[in-house]
DNA sequence: AAGGGTAGCAACCGCCTGTCA
DNA sequence: ATGACAGGCGGTTGCTACCCT
């Protein structure tokens, strides 16, 4: 698996390993320690370079390593990590313990990311993509619209595809610089202006007309939310209301912040923005219920996977249920609600 | 059964950062 | 201040196994 075998001009042998190299390195680094990386495969015998010793014994060797199927739990960390951190793979292998960079790496690119991407969830920014929330937009007000105002529906496509939302919305979302801090004025301006615009565009759309638009976006909140930031910029985005303190059913995942809304109707925030420190510390302080993930069937089934898992015919651990529990995850991401008395900016 | 397509993942590559002389 | 070195990181490659037609 992986490169192809060989050698490199120092006659170093690249490719797989073999289990008399692996034997090798784990005997010489159980005597003498890891580290000197260059100088290790010489000392143990191995026609190797340092670096593939390395990752050899971090990757596959260790004996910490956890190998086997991701649980529910580490899924959802991982995700829930990945809003917060990026692909800061090493960062996030240092919160689940017994995983490798390389391994979360691969997971993500091949399960976690694919699945995200099916349920229309941007799997770089953990928002609802932004072509399928004009769309959900233009479908729920015409549908509301033509039934209020059968005549009217060119007019409300006007409105909702405002040319200045929309193309401001493009620069931003194809930016090469995408991952923004907040504290970028320029940055600053740009997000308020598409609010602006948002919000304008729901009050031209909606005015009247007793029907909320299902979808809303927070603009605001930039790609790598830095470490630090805390809670207290989620207020000025989305207060609670003091006299209606609940919200309606869904939730709407918050890119970055890493707050969400669980179908319990309140609004989660994440270990990490409620306290930095816990992101670096410990993480038993991620409290799975609370991630993106939470569904009441998350919320009242253990996250425990394994009893769902099963031994098949070929004596390989699978679960369909699970498979299918790991889908219904975000079945429920596209039905964005914005909670009755939502105050946003001030604009709703 | 055979062949093409693709998912999964170990391993490599190149760049970056920190340390030390 | 600077250059060399060691180690770490994210992205990419390419082989194998499995799936589908």
């Amino acid at each position: 698996m992986g490169k192809s075998p060989g050698s490199d001009k120092n006659g170093l042998k690249k490719g797989p390993w073999t289990a008399e190299e692996d034997q090798k390195l784990v005997d010489y680094i159980q005597k003498h320690g890891h580290g000197r990386w260059r100088t290790l495969p010489k000392n143990a015998g191995l026609m190797r370079c340092g670096k593939s010793c390395r990752l050899r014994w971090t990757n596959y060797l260790r004996p910490d390593i956890k190998r086997g199927k991701f649980s529910l739990e580490e899924d959802e960390i991982i995700i829930q990590l990945h809003s917060v951190l990026g692909n800061k793979w090493s960062a996030i292998a240092a919160r689940l313990p017994g995983r490798t960079d390389n391994e979360i790496k691969n997971y993500w690119n091949t399960h976690i990311r694919k699945k995200l991407l099916r349920m229309g969830i941007d799997p770089v920014t953990h928002t609802p993509r932004l072509d399928l929330l004009e769309l959900s937009s233009l479908l729920n007000s015409s549908l509301y619209n033509s039934v209020l105002n059968p005549t009217g529906l060119v007019g409300n496509i006007g409105t909702m595809f405002n040319p200045n939302l929309l193309s401001l919305a493009t620069a931003f979302m194809s930016s090469p610089n995408k991952n923004m801090e907040n504290s970028n004025p320029e940055n600053i301006q740009v997000q308020n202006q598409i609010g602006s615009f948002q919000c304008q565009n729901q009050v031209e759309s909606y005015q009247g007309n007793q029907f909320q638009n299902p979808v809303q976006i927070c603009p605001t909140s930039s790609n790598h939310f830095p470490a630090n930031s805390t809670a207290n910029t989620l207020p000025n985005l989305w207060q609670l209301d003091d006299n209606v303190n609940n919200y309606s059913k869904g939730f709407l995942p918050m890119q970055n912040h890493g707050y969400y809304h669980d179908s319990n109707q309140s609004i989660i925030a994440s270990s990490a923005d409620q306290n930095p420190a816990c992101l670096t510390d410990n993480v038993s302080c991620l409290n799975p219920l609370g991630s993106l993930l939470s569904t009441p069937s998350s919320s009242s089934t253990p996250l425990n996977s394994s009893s769902n898992t099963y031994v098949n015919n070929n004596g390989t651990a699978s679960s369909i249920t699970e498979d299918i529990e790991r889908d219904s995850y975000c079945s429920n991401m596209l039905m964005f609600d914005v909670r009755n008395g939502l105050n946003v900016n001030g604009c709703m």
